[in-house]
DNA sequence: TCTTCATAGTTTTTT
DNA sequence: ACTATGAAGA
């Protein structure tokens, strides 16, 4: 362990301040890159050192990862085996095992599922559907929303319906019927013994308003709580924190509120900003130097959140190097906004790992260019976001026959695997099935196991049917407790039919699946494997399930770490992250910001969520924004990201558009892309019916060399010659530093551009530019 | 009554 | 590209 005064040697001076204040509440306001962590991490180490009981301390953050890599630093200081004591965890997922404690006193049992957006989007259809109404008057999405604020403001059913501005501001929304979904949706939830997750922070609040000795069981036994990502909390968790720290006070908070991203999601950001009205006699400590980025980076940043209002006045500097201006980069297309950063990312490889580097995008959609552009290029990445692991159908359905055993009245969970894989029993089976259940008000299960009883009207053949799909399920139950928790789930899945389902199918996605349900079984062993090596006890469903719904993308474990890999997420999931170089896509108007995002409010989240994006960098940052993209099944034209023009414009360097540019050295396909492009973009019908095609509306802006782009060429036929200036004919004998030795087959003209047609001895024809492509002429 | 195949309509960000 | 509905076959 260290020593105190080695511990806080590592610190600044507002650091050390923010460390060692513990006697009230504190707010500490830190600056993108201001070593956040740190202070949070040299904070608790500090704590334990003074003798508080490391689980006494609690510590919240906004991801599983953000959790776990505090916990490994802490432990880096005081030692694993006093680190692995603090309570430490997202509000999930420390809530939710306190929820699991309590949980007959809020009418669940302690194995309540946790229904995702998916499960809920679904339980949310059917009801709109048995309500009879309109679905495009009634979309599952908005009603969700609607309710998930309605939580997050802790507002339960039956209070919202019996609230007359909420039920009057429904109607004029034109839905009456939104109080009447949210009580039968609350209904079917309880009923199926589930929860989603806005339910588990007001749950926590009812709880501890129900049950002040509960609560007060807590608040005696929390010491110390502190709260990372304050600006990202939203009322419930603000409530939740109050209570909690009601008597001692003994409060941090940490966070940003220049980095307050998550307001669709009911974060607040007038809870950071009222802190100090809530504790007056709170202190402020402001961490305002940036250790990671160049100071062109952060004075660029701070140019651009300048333009946003109603921000904790602090002023962010860097010590670091000036660093290289930020290169913002128009290009033609987003596909060949791919290309162009591969193509700097080659450059950026020879002298820095594909680990420095990220690439950011502002919606999970524009992935998959940019994957592309990255396999066309032989760039390893991995992904982050999208589809997760859990949320595959495979998956998610072995994940289902898990719930269903455990919790049998998980509705949804029911409803997805009763027939699958297809064992006859179909809509209207499940109809029937569905419609008594509703109309006794017990759960599907319990009809689904006494059908007589309810009278449950189907033949024989489906009756035998479903009381063998019952008997299944049925089986596994009794061993619920008496079987660890691998050897239970690898007995659910082959019974279940997926495995076998899943190794019939011959095809290759058949082969993906079975080996994804294995990892699956994987994923519980290893689970199991080091929860026993903390605990000592054998590790049962329950606890791997517990654990599984709170699990998200971010929080997978690293892949084969061997081989160097670019990232590529989302900025929401670059969050807390830094890289050595950060590549920006897409920086267009109605995607960065979102054309969903209207009122300034919006605009200004947006804004902050480009300066979570710039300051992710550490040495230097690419932007880029293209002129036309392929979006919801159509190619629009876009134009440059107001918030380009928000930056300084002595921080930037802005590149001219650098069309046909060869992309990789010679991408196997790129003649593909051209020519698709030409098609898409350059035909003439397109150029007839917008000849403003050109970019004269856009010259017209005030900063003309942000905005200007380079003139769309003409589209002249590919010209073929026999020779080109420097010597090479059809017929030579090449060699390129990547692909080897070649035969020239066909030259052609391009404008004032060449190119040659190559059959390479091993990787086969490809298409070069001479510009760019790095030939020698072997033999002419 | 169930399954399979074809066609149409979709996409912000996430614990 | 990916799901959600609908029609026809079994």
């Amino acid at each position: 362990m260290k020593k105190d005064s080695e511990l806080l040697n590592d610190l600044n001076e507002s650091q050390r301040e923010a460390v060692l204040y513990n006697e009230g509440p504190s707010l500490v306001i830190a600056g993108a890159g201001s070593g956040k962590t740190r202070v949070l991490t040299y904070k608790v180490a500090w704590l334990i050192q003074q003798g508080l009981p490391p689980e006494s301390i609690l510590s919240l953050t906004f991801t599983n990862k953000a959790a776990r890599e505090m916990r490994e630093r802490i432990a880096s200081m005081v030692g694993w085996f006093v680190a692995r004591r603090i309570f430490m965890g997202t509000f999930h997922s420390v809530f939710g095992r306190f929820l699991r404690t309590h949980a007959a006193l809020i009418g669940f049992t302690p194995d309540f599922t946790i229904y995702d957006t998916t499960d809920s989007k679904s339980l949310m259809k059917s009801i709109i559907k048995d309500a009879g109404l309109d679905e495009k008057q009634y979309k599952t999405t908005t009603v969700l929303n609607r309710i998930s604020s309605a939580k997050n403001h802790l507002i339960a059913a039956r209070v919202y319906v019996n609230d007359e501005n909420i039920m009057r501001a429904d109607r004029e929304q034109q839905m009456p019927m939104l109080g009447e979904l949210y009580m039968r949706y609350a209904d079917r939830c309880k009923m199926s013994n589930a929860m989603d997750f806005d339910d588990m922070l007001l749950f926590t609040n009812i709880l501890f308003r129900d049950h002040p000795d509960v609560l007060q069981q807590y608040q005696d036994f929390f010491q110390y709580i502190l709260v990372d990502e304050y600006q990202d909390t939203n009322f419930a968790q603000y409530l939740i924190i109050k209570k909690l720290a009601e008597n001692h006070h003994r409060l941090c908070v940490v966070g940003d509120d220049a980095q307050s991203i998550y307001s669709f999601r009911g974060a607040n950001i007038d809870n950071i900003l009222g802190f100090q009205k809530q504790y007056p006699e709170c202190r402020l400590f402001k961490l305002e130097q940036n250790y990671r980025s160049t100071q062109t980076i952060v004075n660029a940043a701070n140019s651009l959140i300048g333009k946003n209002h109603g921000q904790i006045r602090k002023h962010v500097f860097s010590e670091n190097e000036k660093g290289e201006k930020i290169e913002v980069k128009g290009v033609y297309s987003d596909m060949e906004e791919g290309f162009s950063v591969a193509n700097d990312i080659r450059s950026l490889h020879r002298k820095d790992s594909y680990e420095d580097i990220a690439i950011l995008y502002r919606t999970n959609a524009q992935s998959r260019v940019i994957e592309d552009a990255m396999r066309k290029s032989a760039i390893p990445y991995r992904i982050y976001g999208g589809l997760s692991f859990y949320q595959r159908r495979e998956i998610k359905d072995a994940i289902c026959y898990l719930r269903l055993v455990l919790n049998t009245n998980d509705e949804e969970a029911l409803k997805r695997v009763i027939n699958v894989p297809t064992r006859g029993i179909g809509e209207t089976t499940l109809r029937k099935l569905l419609d008594s259940a509703h109309l006794h008000g017990v759960s599907v299960w319990e009809v689904l196991h006494d059908p007589i009883s309810f009278n449950l009207n189907v033949h024989s053949g489906t009756s035998r049917r479903l009381a063998e799909f019952a008997s299944i399920i049925e089986s596994h139950r009794q061993h619920l407790t008496d079987r660890d928790a691998y050897t239970l789930a690898k007995e659910i899945i082959q019974s279940s039919g997926l495995l076998r389902e899943a190794r019939e199918d011959e095809s290759a996605e058949g082969k993906s699946r079975e080996e994804n349900l294995e990892e699956l079984l994987n994923a519980i062993h290893d689970f199991s494997d080091s929860r026993y090596e903390e605990t000592g006890e054998t590790v049962l469903l329950k606890d791997f399930m517990a654990e599984v719904s709170l699990q998200t993308d971010q929080d997978q474990k690293e892949d084969d770490a061997q081989t160097e890999k670019v990232t590529l997420m989302t900025v929401h999931a670059a969050k807390g992250l830094e890289f050595k170089h950060v590549f920006i896509v897409g920086m267009e108007e109605e995607l960065f910001p979102s054309n969903l995002s209207r009122t300034e409010r919006e605009i200004e989240e947006e804004r902050r969520l480009f300066y979570v994006a710039l300051t992710r960098a550490k040495q230097t940052c690419h932007i880029s924004h293209a002129r036309s993209r392929f979006r919801n099944g159509q190619t629009n034209l876009c134009t440059p990201s107001r918030f380009l023009s928000d930056i300084d414009l002595t921080y930037l360097d802005i590149e001219d558009s650098n069309l046909f540019r060869d992309p990789s050295g010679g991408a196997e396909t790129y003649e593909d892309e051209w020519l698709r492009e030409r098609q898409t973009f350059g035909g003439a019908v397109f150029r007839r019916e917008h000849p403003e095609v050109l970019g004269s509306h856009i010259s017209t802006s005030e900063k003309k060399d942000l905005r200007h782009l380079k003139k769309i060429p003409t589209t002249s036929a590919p010209e073929r010659r026999t020779e080109a200036p420097n010597g090479m004919r059809i017929g030579s004998v090449v060699e390129h530093a990547n692909f080897g030795k070649g035969i020239v087959e066909d030259l052609t003209t391009l404008g004032n551009d060449w190119r040659a047609t190559v059959r390479f001895e091993h990787v086969g024809v490809k298409n070069l530019l001479l510009k760019f492509a790095k030939l020698t002429i072997l033999k002419p």
